[in-house]
RNA sequence: GCUCCCUUAGCUCAGCUGGAUAGAGCAUCGGUCUUCUAAACCGCAGGUCAGGCGUUCGAAUCGCCUAGGGAGCACCA
């Protein structure tokens, strides 16, 4: 529709030029845009005061000047000058109605578009250490990556969703001692206190408890495990319950097989095993919140030798040096020239000691992304700002500038009933995603995570979110399309159960069958719904272009609004004392079927479910 | 000191790449079910868009400055 207003308009301007009423002067934009109040009509143009400057005319005169010469269409019904120069189109009801049946025909393919022309975006997201379970923030980036994936993949490019596994770092031996430990205090509890598993698991997390509530070490003797545990692998350790739960594993598995094996022998095993473990919750939480990759990259593969005797990051700084942006210091540590794309400081890839450094291994990361897709697009915590012009940088000394992209994602605030949930990293304790989403639901926690831009930080209540009420914007939405499928449902003399069995794509063909004259909606709540989903499509390529997939809930709990004006409004099943034509009452369904069909493409956008009942 | 994000109604936030009288939801108050799901609808009230200067036909939106809040400035990952 915006076209076709855009070519009225066009037509409207040469016709005036020719006739002499408007000086000739170039259009670059015809503005045309849905004004925010529909007393102002459905469509407007603001051409007529983006031209008085080239014009040398005054925009109302301009504005006039067009709508004299614009040509007649069979959809728009009126045109008018308004304001300092708009000029408003007002369609006629069954044009602005034919969108009901549009989304019917495309189903879950409307809104959908080919605006990406298919280039391979790569999005990396979560991408959490997989030494320890996924926390809130975390969820946050799956919330949002996840829907800008799917909203990305609806606009037309091909999308690869990866999750980066930092498997390679000094952080996977601590995790592997931190396991190995609670493995040998587990075993010496079995052993002097003569219990079972269960008996010495719960003792360790007793002793967990405590610590965690001496506050000021005030009691070390309620805690003597952790002190332990802590002094043994000198505070560099993971201190969280689920290393205990790990531990645990590998006592059922293997009993007392590593108690008299020296550490350094067994560290392989409770390292790798324990990697495995911890990755394995990862991908089951994302699983759960119907977040699922592509490819789960890991970190080491980038130090694996090929034939040639060379890996990954060998190869990345191979070209880097050739490029002449490498240089070694004195003290053997290999550098990268980021002040040469602008940075406030070189960045070090080979660490003095000869380590490597987590930026080397990104170099050879980003280089591999770009041989396998266009463009590349991360999201990442706030907190990692200061990265984005050194990893920018690479990607542009590796000859591919203008094809990285940072998405940032500022923190959630973790509350409950308004207070802020106490979390401290020294002591481990900290409510995990995967609580979270047990304890408040899926629907309600991803919708909630990302429901506000991402660029503005989140106070997640728990208590508040957990609410199934009207203060819940999620289940505002849920109930529209529920009631929606009720009423296609009666209206197709079908039971849940019947409709659960059909789909409901199959239920309402059945209320409604073939033929229908949508020209008889011309009540303004339908009009108001009519032009509410007609301005999806649009909507969705914003999300895309802008990375804002938040506006979709915007726009759900808008159209689920409309329709429940709609539904007060107009009686659309005939029943005792409010009968209605059976003519209308079919359009009125076909209406209600477009809403289901809409509300269902946009919530599965955001990874949430449109319940039939509730 | 430098970089990034934020500041809009009592609260939580929109405002879609500058447009018409700045909008929702929640909370408060007042109405609406024997009738298609009241998890809903309708109505009242609520604002110096943090402050200032500038850009122009037009600024919550763009630029500069100031104030306040958050995050970051590693040979950690």
């Amino acid at each position: 529709m915006p076209e076709t207003i855009e070519d009225l308009v066009k037509q409207a301007i040469e016709a005036a030029q020719s006739a002499g009423d408007l000086p000739e002067f170039e259009v670059k934009e015809y503005g045309v845009e849905r004004p925010a109040d529909t007393s102002n009509g459905d469509w407007s143009s603001t051409v007529a005061m983006r031209s008085a400057r080239l014009a040398h005319m005054a925009p109302a005169k301009i504005a006039q000047a067009i709508v004299a010469h614009m040509p007649k269409s069979n959809e728009v019904a009126k045109v008018e000058v308004a304001g300092p120069g708009f000029i408003n189109f007002y369609l006629n009801a069954s044009a602005n109605n034919e969108v009901f049946q549009e989304v019917r025909e495309k189903g879950a393919d409307w809104g959908r578009s080919d605006e990406g022309k298919g280039l391979k975006i790569n999005y990396e997201f979560i991408s959490a250490n997989p030494t320890g379970p996924l926390h809130v923030g975390h969820g946050r980036w799956a919330a949002l990556g996840d829907s800008m994936c799917n909203v990305l993949d609806f606009a037309g490019y091909h999308v690869d969703r990866e999750y980066y596994i930092n498997d390679h770092g000094s952080q996977m031996d601590v995790f592997g001692r931190s396991v190995q430990r609670r493995y040998l205090q587990l075993e010496q509890i079995m052993k002097d206190d003569g219990c079972d598993l269960d008996a010495a698991h719960d003792k360790l997390i007793a002793d967990r408890e405590a610590y965690v509530a001496d506050e000021d070490d005030e009691h070390p003797e309620t805690h003597p495990f952790m002190d332990t545990f802590n002094e043994e692998l000198g505070g560099n350790s993971y201190g969280g319950d689920y290393i205990v739960d790990i531990a645990r594993e590998f006592v059922e598995k293997d009993g007392d097989k590593w108690v008299d094996i020296p550490v350094e022998e067994s560290l392989d095993q409770f390292r790798e095993r324990a990697y495995q473990s911890m990755l394995a919750r990862i991908k089951a939480t994302c699983h759960e919140v119907r977040c699922d990759f592509d490819l789960w990259f890991s970190e080491r593969s980038l130090y694996v030798k090929d034939e040639s005797g060379t890996s990954q990051v060998d190869r990345a700084f191979q070209k880097l040096d050739k490029m002449g942006y490498l240089y070694k210091t004195d003290d053997g540590a290999l550098w990268f020239k980021s002040t040469a794309f602008g940075d406030d400081k070189d960045r070090v890839l080979i660490k003095s000691n000869g380590e490597y450094t987590y930026f080397a291994s990104d170099v050879a990361y980003h280089w591999n992304k770009f041989q396998r897709d266009d463009y590349s697009i991360d999201l990442w915590g706030a907190d990692h700002h200061g990265y984005i012009a050194r990893v920018t940088n690479v990607c542009d000394a590796l000859g591919y500038p203008g094809k990285f992209e940072v998405d940032l994602g500022q923190f959630v605030n973790l509350l409950r009933n308004g207070e802020p949930v106490r979390m401290s990293k020294r002591k481990g304790t900290m409510i995990t995603f995967q609580e979270l989403i047990d304890e408040v639901g899926v629907d309600a926690t991803r919708y909630t995570l990302v429901s506000k831009s991402s660029n503005q930080t989140i106070d997640f209540d728990i208590e508040a979110v957990k609410q199934r009420n009207n203060t819940n914007p999620v289940y505002y939405v849920q109930y529209a399309h529920a009631r929606v499928c009720s009423i296609l449902r009666k209206a197709a003399g079908v039971t849940e159960d019947e409709a659960l069995e059909m789909g409901m794509e199959k239920v309402a063909q059945k209320a409604i069958g073939d033929s229908v004259d949508l020209s008889l909606l011309t009540d303004p709540t339908e009009a108001a719904l009519a032009r509410k989903i007609s301005e999806f499509p649009d909507l969705v390529l914003g999300c895309a272009r802008d990375r804002a997939p938040f506006r979709l809930t915007h726009f759900c709990e808008e159209l689920a609004g409309a329709f429940h004006g709609f539904y007060a409004n107009c009686q659309v099943l005939p029943s005792e004392g409010r009968p209605v034509d059976e003519a209308l009452s079919k359009a009125r369904l076909c209406a209600c079927d477009a809403v289901r069909i809409n509300l269902e493409v946009a919530l599965k956008l955001i990874g949430v479910s449109a319940p039939d009942v509730m």
